[in-house]
DNA sequence: TTGTCACTATACCGGTCGGTATACTGCAAT
DNA sequence: ATTGCAGTATACCGACCGGTATAGTGACAA
């Protein structure tokens, strides 16, 4: 509730640049959806680009908090939480406001690595794969930096697929595979590195 | 070689497209990149749309023809193509103009499902997937869709991690879990499906 | 009552956007 | 020789872009 001229701004920008994307969304459409004028914007950011770090930057601590309370919320045991993961992105993906993960949008708008936009987007997915490969290890996976690897590349792959064509089933196939690799991690199966032809390069 | 000026434009939108984002390459760029003026852009391809919708076309072709020539170039069974898949994806990701995948990209850019660059992006999926599940089945799998979908969550998820971050390892991850996935989609495994919480809505 | 401060209102800036109008050049076919 | 056509050159259109300048509002504090 009550929020301050300055986070005003910020939630409406957020909204718009999620839902339209943020090359689309002009300032002057910021303004307006925020009740207010350029001149107040510009006291509170210094610019557009300063704007969509300060969305990028808030959706991350936002979005990451959100999703640790529900996966912890929905599960016990490190491997539950693996599978949790998938339960909850599955949720996310069906609210009708779904249009994909911000910081992929983002760094396919600004494709260029050195773009701070891009990078602060590329933050995101490191501290993302650092939650699962914590869980990996307490799980007692024998290699939980790949396995961590392994599921998120199904997560990003099933968020891009359902914003690319909604309700295709992503999350439950990425939870199908999911299930296999979490438990083929487990120390029965030989570690997956002794499959590779160019072997020896894990850590 | 010795294209027509059509193709030349077309080619240098392309390039435009794909290296800087749709939206943030104006005509005027395309227009001096091909060497040629507006005039002429304008009497080959009705409107900037126009050209993106064909630039997209154009690269769902030639896309799949490189593709399908490099999986069938680099193995022989069903089992081995799909596994080469990972290959062919790594190589293509190592090229320092990788920039992503253009439809993941255009569909980022263009976040509403009815937007006809939204749409021939998202057929492209389809083809993919199309294609991936015809090897499933003629490898034997057991359920060659859900199969091909995983392995397809898989891809989409390397390509944008890969995008994110470069040299991450994502092609190789990828290729690991796909090993497991595939081998376990043969038949000493039970049917993905019993695994569900919720149940019976495969086909 | 006066000053300060957050905020508004509005007009404006140069630049770029997608797209068009008009006139011109050069070449090839009849 | 004339016509037609592909392509060029350039100036222009209204709209919008991100960003700023200037003046004015109302509330609150000393």
């Amino acid at each position: 509730m009550s929020l301050n001229l300055q986070e005003k701004i910020l939630q409406a920008a957020s909204e718009l640049f999620y839902s339209q994307g943020i090359r689309a969304t002009g300032v002057d459409a910021i303004v307006k959806a925020a009740n207010t004028t350029k001149m107040s914007l510009y006291k509170y950011f210094s610019s557009k680009d300063d704007l969509v770090i300060a969305f990028l930057r808030k959706r991350d601590e936002d979005f990451r908090v959100w999703f640790v309370d529900q996966v912890n919320g929905k599960a016990d045991t490190p491997k539950a939480k693996l599978l949790a993961i998938f339960d909850v992105i599955g949720e996310w993906m069906a609210v009708p406001e779904f249009r994909g993960c911000a910081f992929i949008n983002a760094a396919a708008e600004f494709p260029l690595e050195g773009n701070p936009v891009h990078q602060v987007s590329a933050e995101f997915y490191d501290h993302f794969r650092s939650f699962i490969a914590d869980l990996a290890e307490q799980y007692g996976s024998k290699s939980p930096k790949n396995l961590a690897l392994q599921l998120s590349l199904l997560v990003e792959g099933a968020i891009v697929s359902e914003q690319m064509k909604r309700h295709s089933g992503s999350a439950e196939q990425a939870k199908q595979a999911a299930i296999i690799l979490i438990e083929g991690s487990l120390g029965d199966i030989p570690d997956t590195t002794l499959l590779t032809d160019n072997s020896g390069e894990e850590q």
